[in-house]
RNA sequence: GCCGAAGUAGCUCAGGGGUAGAGCACAUCCAUGGUAAGGAUGGGGUCACGGGUUCAAAUCCCGUCUUCGGCUCCA
């Protein structure tokens, strides 16, 4: 969008046409923001105690569409700063007020806000702001760098999308805008292709695949937010995190186990305690009166471990790992499919290292990462998560520093690409955040090492140095997946439910043409057969036709599926039917019953995911 | 938690102040079938839950729960 001017301008000005239209149709409402997004605008509003609704949108769009025949000019004007406090007040706009106050007193509205940057409030940071922009159209003026189009007749296609709420600036402390979001196109056909390709889009919603293929169901009585897995699904969770532990196995780190449930003196001591207020499920013993709670991460259990007895520089790097399920009371609101769920299990690990490994440690993770996403075929950003000047963190500046430019150096140094998120880091220390996308293109945030200074010390953890001395290990947190259900909501989305084949929760299956008994005992020889190469067979013998036996295979996505009649009975071989994206990677010329296994086997052992999607 | 939308059969949905419909799925039977839907018959719903208005509520109103789109928070 930014290498594309012309439609930016377009969006920002139909965020306009929106504001000019909403003030006409409510003169009373106090306008927030107005920023240009992705394939879109929004603008922020908010009448008091009315609430709009979708029900508006015709109204708002109708008003729009005249304003856009109107084709008033854009004009830009600069005013003083004190100009244009006199003009908020006057018009009675206390966001607007708000925002150039701010700009009066410091030169930006403090700090990292979107607002200087979406608003367009050009100012150096630190330096005081004497003149601020804005734009004109028919009545309208609104605080604004611009750029616009030339005449509100040149905006392109828009349509309204949809209506939520929005805290101002985006704090949760401040009070809660209406949010109107638009789509913005340079053309109507733009406009519809945009909205086929959500369409598509919501095809591959997790959700829906997860339905579709069988592979979880959320129960009402079991809860919102605690997904069950079937056979099917559990398949892949088995799968995956075999395969992420298996990495770290090799590397070094070692499986320990802790329970589901601790005293809430273990985070008094942590730190999380006093951080986490809301998120604990608590448990009620009736035997004793310690406080419980069920855990909402690991890494006080496992610190507890490596605590337990003295340890020596000679024992460092000490690696624990556990793919282990913690329990958070998110919000309700909060909640999405596999995404955003109470349950969260976690391919978790900690490390416990002198200051002097963490470098080697962390390039070691970050390569870990790499392959495996790189096996997975699914791509990644990478974003540092630092600190910002909140008060909310532990610990000593001095070492968030370090830690943040070991962060830097490691990501550097492996030529990875990535941006730096302010105010992103836990309580404890800065992390790397490695974040997949789903199907709409919202972020999930999937493996994430991080660094810790503040835990070891809290838990007085020690080790004993070459010189004699005692010494506090730093910690790393890392988990590979992140959790194994937000990863597999950006798994199933990214593949569209065709799982490579060694993910397949079906790899083959095999659809017997009638129930003769001659056919019905090859199909199972060939199944026991694939069952002896460790692969998932299953036999159709239903009482259906063979063409829907087959269009059932492959709505189920199932990599091969194999008929099998008198013919193959007679001939001893088998004509396989495979799924067009792994076709394109494997020889699959082979037709004997041994020849067709060893290519599913090797193509499952190798773990190809080489597709065309 | 907050703002908006929604909840009708296992799934996808139609309907709508006068005690419910389709397709798929499921079951039974017929058809012995050859690479994306064979045919017939049948079972299945307190129309999310709880109140209210009404002669009458699945339909209108209120509350709760859950889901969806955002905000905040986050693996």
């Amino acid at each position: 969008m930014e290498n594309n001017p012309e439609l930016y301008a377009m969006r920002h000005s139909l965020a306009h046409i929106m504001a000019t239209a909403i003030v006409r149709l409510w003169p009373n409402v106090k306008l927030g923001v107005g920023p240009v997004v992705e394939n879109g605008f929004y603008y922020d509003i908010d009448l008091g105690k009315q609430q709009l609704s979708e029900d508006e949108f015709d109204r708002i769009e109708g008003e729009m569409k005249k304003i856009i025949a109107e084709d008033q000019q854009f004009e830009h004007e600069t005013k003083s700063i004190d100009e244009a406090i006199a003009w908020a007040k006057e018009a009675q706009q206390p966001y607007k007020l708000e925002l150039l106050n701010d700009l009066s007193r410091a030169g930006t509205t403090v700090a990292k806000d979107l607002d200087t940057v979406e608003l367009g409030l050009q100012a150096d940071k630190d330096s005081k702001v004497s003149e601020v922009s804005f734009y004109r159209n028919g009545g309208f003026l609104d605080l604004c760098r611009g750029p616009h189009v030339e005449s509100t007749g040149r905006v392109g296609a828009f349509k309204l999308m949809r209506v939520s709420g929005a805290y101002w600036r985006g704090k949760d402390t401040n009070p809660q805008m209406q949010r109107i979001y638009g789509l913005g196109f340079a053309s109507e056909e733009e406009l519809q292709a945009y909205i086929a390709r959500l369409e598509e889009a919501k095809k591959r919603d997790h959700r829906r695949l997860g339905q579709e293929l069988d592979l979880f169901v959320i129960s009402p009585l079991v809860g919102a937010g605690l997904p069950l897995f079937t056979p099917r699904g559990t398949v892949l969770r088995d799968e995956l995190a075999r395969y992420s532990q298996q990495m770290l196995k090799e590397a070094g780190w070692q499986n320990v186990w802790v329970p589901h449930i601790a005293k809430q003196d273990l985070y008094e001591v942590s730190g999380h305690w006093a951080k986490f207020g809301d998120e604990w499920l608590k448990v009620e013993s009736q035997e004793t009166d310690d406080k419980l709670v069920m855990k909402p991460m690991n890494c006080p259990h496992h610190q507890q471990i490596y605590g337990s007895r003295q340890r020596s520089y000679r024992e460092l790097p000490l690696k624990y790992m556990e793919t282990t399920t913690v329990y958070r009371d998110e919000k309700a609101g909060e909640l999405l499919g596999l995404a955003r769920v109470r349950s969260i299990t976690q391919d978790d690990s900690h490390t416990f290292c002198r200051p002097d490994q963490i470098h080697s440690l962390m390039s070691n993770l970050v390569e870990i990462v790499r392959e495996f996403y790189s096996v997975l075929d699914l791509p990644l950003k990478v974003r540092l998560s630092f600190r910002d000047d909140a008060d909310s963190y532990l610990g000593d500046q001095k070492l968030w520093d370090h830690a943040q430019q070991i962060l830097k150096e490691v990501v550097d140094s492996a030529g990875m690409k990535y941006y730096i998120g302010e105010g992103e880091a836990a309580f404890y220390g800065p992390k790397i955040d490695f974040i997949a996308t789903d199907a709409l293109g919202r972020e999930l945030q999937v493996a994430t090492p991080q660094l810790d200074f503040v835990q070891p010390e809290r838990f007085g953890l020690k080790y004993t140095d070459e010189d004699g001395q005692e010494k506090t290990p730093v910690m790393v947190h890392f988990a590979l997946m992140g959790s194994i259900e937000r990863f597999l909501a950006a798994y199933i989305e990214h593949t569209a439910g065709r799982f490579p084949v060694w993910l397949a929760p079906e790899q083959i299956r095999i659809i017997a043409v009638t129930d003769q008994d001659a056919v019905a005992s090859f199909a199972k020889k060939l199944q026991d057969q694939a069952n002896k190469l460790g692969l998932r067979a299953t036999i159709d013998m239903s009482n259906e036709s063979v063409g829907k036996k087959i269009r059932n295979a492959e709505l189920m996505k199932v990599p091969y599926s194999v008929v099998i009649g008198e013919k193959e009975v007679e001939s001893g071989e088998v004509q396989p039917r495979i799924r067009k994206d792994i076709e394109v990677n494997t020889d699959h010329s082979a037709h004997t019953i041994d020849e067709f296994l060893k290519t599913v086997a090797n193509e499952a052992k190798s773990r190809a995911t080489k597709t065309s999607l």
